[in-house]
DNA sequence: ACAAGATATATGGATTTAAATATATTCGCC
DNA sequence: GGCGAATATATTTAAATCCATATATCTTGT
């Protein structure tokens, strides 16, 4: 976490269509692996995992690696209004996000998981 | 408005500490004009000026002459979920404005309005 | 009423700086 | 070796900034 997550810091990191998808659907979803993130926003490998790393060096998003996948979710100290602002643009924007989530839902082979009740 | 209002675009829109203190400031204080924003942020006149007009085209911000005054204010039209994630922001944020309220309110010669009670 | 000057805001154009993308390559785990 | 993911480097594209200038309104003096 380079500069402290200020507000226009975060606007910073979400300004990106590929970014402000991927924080989204992961606010969705509540953890998502690389592959998966490359199939429902159709975009190439390095692309993703470039904006990734972004997302990752400003504090939004934490990394964990099980197995072959790495996966994503929202990082446990993200300030609480951080997660709120996600959370009353997601609820609100369920439709931008449609095509992605379809995506998701159609994806063959996805990496099996367990719930997150844990 | 140029673009659809969708998250991507608002938040690149705030994606820039001179826009995201300007409007932060005006979601607080419910309009100011150009000459209180540069004074609160010390910045140049053309810069403030530029960024206003980044933000009124996207949509975000309106403006209205008034005598000499240009005052800008958020769209009336502005989504309820943009309006939201600015009050979240705002909220826990003032200390990240401190500074800019404190020259705001330590300003001489501000233009005097009514109340916006009406 | 009209010209001249002052204040407030907007814009044009040139320049600098930063961000996004593509391709190739490397790393890590099974 | 094979698959998933990360990074390096070069290139393109876009954004921010600066300085000068233009427009609009208000004021003052005649």
């Amino acid at each position: 976490m380079l500069e402290p997550l200020n507000p226009a810091t975060v606007f910073k990191c979400l300004a990106d269509e590929t970014r402000a998808r991927m924080t989204l659907l992961i606010t969705a979803e509540g953890e998502l692996c690389v592959c998966e993130l490359t199939t429902a926003l159709e975009d190439s490998q390095p692309k993703i995992s470039r904006h990734l790393a972004q997302l990752r060096n400003c504090g939004l998003l934490e990394d964990q690696r099980r197995g072959q996948w790495v996966y994503y979710r929202l990082h446990p100290q993200l300030p609480e209004w951080a997660q709120q602002l996600l959370q009353v643009t997601l609820q609100a924007n369920q439709a931008w996000l449609a095509a992605n989530t379809d995506k998701l839902q159609r994806m063959r082979n996805r990496p099996e998981r367990q719930s997150l009740c844990g």
